[in-house]
RNA sequence: GGCUGGGUAGCUCAGUGGCAGAGCAAGCGGCUCAUAAUCGCUAGGUCGUUGGUUCAAAUCCAACCCCAGCUACCA
């Protein structure tokens, strides 16, 4: 693992159909706090998110209630942004797939595809159920009545036939296996590779890239000679059709840093370093999108992280089921911080996890409230009661500075690997050897020593106070990027200045600053002591579903 | 149906041949710096089922039950 001097992050754009959910949002938050990680370690970040606003359904939600499909998409679009603010993601660019330089990263696409000689004319045909689009006969359900879709079975299913673009995977099975064989972490975690292994060698078919009688989609740039479609006024002609939506979507991920207007970012920033996607979308992200690069002669991502989804009562989180949690009722009662320490710490990365609003509420309590603030706050009161503010000196060879040590480097590596929950539950486990410190100790009793003049037990006590304003500081800064305001809160009643922006930008490396004793010498003054994260009494508003 | 993973304490999970573990929740006790917090102790499990291998099985093997994922064009 070399020292990336640059890196770059996405998540998958959001389907602009709807406000959020949590779920929608789960890997935003976990990809802004690996971007402010990077950010604090000192890379130059680019963190892209967005939405993804092409499609037949959006433009029959829009029309049902008598708006463009621009116009849905911008309120839409209004709804993420507000979520996203709530919940304090800090986004390099929010890319809309309407944005203008998308249009001609997505016909750059298509050209190169075609001048690679990956893109043929062909029919595409099947069933299509009006509510879901096209689906494989394998999906449906045949009966004497003939064909019905499982989801709909009152819809009557249409067969379909379309003249289409198709895009030549099948001649990508074999560089994508021995990309596959040459990068074997390339996909994690590891059982979501085997997956997409196993499909790649069942044999690929080739997709369709363009769509017929479906205008909201950016316009084919070319026509059926390979001769452009633009007209002579600029506009395309409709007759080409439009770019199948996930060719565009994917797209995006180069859009994002300058493709092909920018040249110079774009050398810069690509490949990404990580895109961050969920398990629905594995097969589009790890066998078309790189065999799309290759066509285009671009290099792939270093790394796709899938994450599993979020469960209610077993289910999967949806909005058309309507069971899911709406992030501004969760950041209204846990606060942003909250909220997005207790998505990232109770919800695994790598798999499927089921949430309660229950175990939101007592995770919040448990590591926010009693362990980390409220050790911040008995550690600031103690120095203000006994010291009169003045803050103490860490040691170095104390307990605390030893098991810092070991905490450390157990959070940076899960952090590296990605597994931010476990990442998080190695620096809690340290939150509680300083909490079991402060009884060890027995401040108090060294502190009425010391009052009756035994210098002895004053020493110990400065020291004692000193580790637990160094353990109180290190796991603020380490646990910043997940609890972005609260670490800075933690930091001034510590009597430090945060020297991070809003973001994570600026500020000494982070690395160093998480050093024990990286700030011993300095002199300071605690402030007064007020609870970083306001214990919940019983469960508060309980977000009804839907 | 096929392939893959899983079923361990009330909940979430760790544990790949050697006395069943952690965190949270529960009960009891200690302490008083602190946000009724914190620290300690206790309780709680036929390790999905049945059979097999072994001195010894949560762990290895077989069968079965249940759950999840993948099995190509809604995004």
């Amino acid at each position: 693992m070399s020292p990336a001097d640059r890196y770059y992050v996405t998540t998958a754009i959001a389907y602009a159909n709807n406000k959020p959910g949590l779920h929608t949002l789960y890997e935003v938050i976990g990809a802004d706090a690996i971007a402010r990680w990077h950010r604090m370690k000192g890379d130059e970040t680019y963190f892209l998110t967005g939405t993804d606003e092409y499609s037949v359904n959006i433009a029959t939600t829009a029309e049902k209630l008598g708006k463009t499909p621009k116009e849905f998409v911008d309120e839409m679009v209004v709804l993420f942004r507000a979520a996203e603010n709530a919940l304090l993601i800090s986004p390099d660019r929010f890319i809309r797939t309407t944005d203008p330089d998308h249009v001609a990263a997505v016909h750059e696409m298509i050209r190169r595809a075609y001048a690679s000689g990956d893109l043929r004319h062909g029919t595409y045909e099947g069933w299509y159920c009006p509510n879901e689009g096209f689906k494989a006969p394998s999906d449906l359900i045949q009966d004497a009545s003939g064909m019905h879709c499982p989801n709909h079975p009152h819809a009557t299913l249409q067969w379909l036939t379309e003249r289409n673009w198709f895009f030549r995977l099948s001649a990508y099975q074999e560089r994508l296996e021995r990309y596959y064989a040459e990068n074997p972490n390339w996909v994690q975690p590891e059982y979501r590779k085997n997956e997409m292994l196993s499909f790649i060698r069942s044999g690929l078919e080739d997709f369709s890239v363009s769509r017929e009688g479906a205008p909201w989609g950016i316009p084919f740039p070319i026509r059926e000679d390979g001769s452009s479609s633009q007209l002579p006024d600029g506009s395309w002609d409709p007759a080409a059709g439009t770019v199948y939506v996930w060719f565009d979507a994917l797209t995006n991920y180069v859009t994002g840093v300058g493709f092909p207007a920018d040249p110079d970012r774009f050398e810069r920033f690509w490949p990404a370093d990580l895109h961050v996607i969920g398990k629905d979308i594995n097969r589009l992200h790890t066998i078309m999108w790189p065999a799309m690069l290759m066509s285009a002669g671009l290099a792939l991502p270093r790394e796709v992280w899938v994450h599993g989804h979020l469960l209610l009562q077993g289910e999967r989180m949806s909005k058309s089921l309507g069971n899911f949690l709406d992030p501004i009722d969760v950041v209204g009662s846990l606060g942003a911080d909250g909220a997005r320490y207790v998505t990232l710490r109770e919800v695994a990365f790598d798999r499927d996890t089921d949430v309660s609003w229950d175990s939101f509420v007592r995770r919040y309590n448990a590591d926010l409230a009693n362990d980390f603030g409220n050790l911040v706050n008995r550690t600031v009161s103690m120095t203000n009661r006994y010291f009169e503010g003045v803050r103490q000196e860490p040691g170095p060879g104390g307990v605390l500075a030893a098991a810092w040590e070991t905490a450390a480097a157990a959070y940076r590596q899960k952090f590296d690997c990605l597994l931010l929950h476990e990442a998080l539950a190695a620096l809690w486990e340290f939150v509680g050897a300083a909490n079991k410190q402060v009884e060890t100790e027995q401040p108090w009793t060294l502190a009425k020593a010391m009052k009756a003049g035994d210098a002895e037990a004053e020493a110990r006590l400065r020291a004692v106070l000193g580790d637990l304003v160094e353990a109180c500081r290190l796991v603020a800064l380490a646990a910043a990027p997940f609890i972005p305001t609260a670490a800075p809160r933690a930091l001034t009643q510590l009597g430090y200045e945060y020297p991070y922006g809003a973001d994570g930008n600026g500020g000494p490396a982070l690395l160093d600053e998480l050093r024990w004793g990286a700030h011993a010498a300095e002199a300071g003054r605690v402030t007064i002591a007020e609870p970083l994260f306001p214990r919940l009494e019983s469960e508060p508003t309980t977000p009804a579903a839907g």
